[in-house]
DNA sequence: CGTTTATATTCGCACATCCGAATATAAAGA
DNA sequence: TCTTTATATTCGGATGTGCGAATATAAACG
């Protein structure tokens, strides 16, 4: 495979990996869960989304590996899997909050 | 306004925020213009994509505050305008090559 | 001025994404 | 086992996004 296409690849991913952060509420999804894990009930609670919708969200974050998940009992508890997206969403937010707040 | 509402709009457009950069075509904008400010018609050139659909891209880019531009004569010189763009894409990308070279 | 060159915008289409409604699955408890 | 509770999946529709074709604008140059 020649270097191009290697980067190539390497942009699609990326690319892939920014789209699990473009909609506000898997960022709130990853915000609540930094605060420890929470089943999804917790969590539609917390975001007031529906059910299905929670899942969905859950279901994608969870293919891209940004969370992971654990049973226990009739409950799914999710939690972080990839402290590296935690930590790119804190520089962003807080870099945004400061741009709204200043104009 | 609550400071719910307040996160809820910084989460937005923080979202918006990497929905930018959640294309391939878009990273690769990014990238080449690091190496310096660039016209429409290089980019076009090095990225091999029509015109239009450039021009469609910087346009995007510029809006979002990604990119600024200057004009000399008939061309339009685009250079990259928000840095920390280029850190996170950068961290993003390089962490992203790693995953692929491992698997 | 017309013409060429560089870039931007508009438009329409194919396709993706987000959502709620309905339905399915899976565990718990009666 | 039947029912209830917790979560997931499917489906259809509305809306958004990326693209090329056509067109518009704007500068350079004869």
């Amino acid at each position: 495979m020649s270097q191009h296409d290697e980067s190539q690849a390497v942009f699609e991913k990326a690319a892939e990996w920014f789209g699990v952060l473009s909609t506000p509420i898997r960022l709130r999804i990853i915000s609540a869960l930094c605060q420890g894990e929470k089943n999804v009930g917790q969590l539609i609670e917390a975001l007031d989304v529906s059910q299905p919708n929670m899942s969905q969200h859950l279901s994608l974050m969870y293919r891209a590996g940004l969370v992971g998940k654990r049973r226990e009992g009739a409950q799914i508890y999710y939690h972080i899997a990839d402290e590296s997206a935690v930590l790119v969403c804190r520089a962003v937010c807080t870099q945004v909050a400061i741009d709204l707040s200043v104009d």
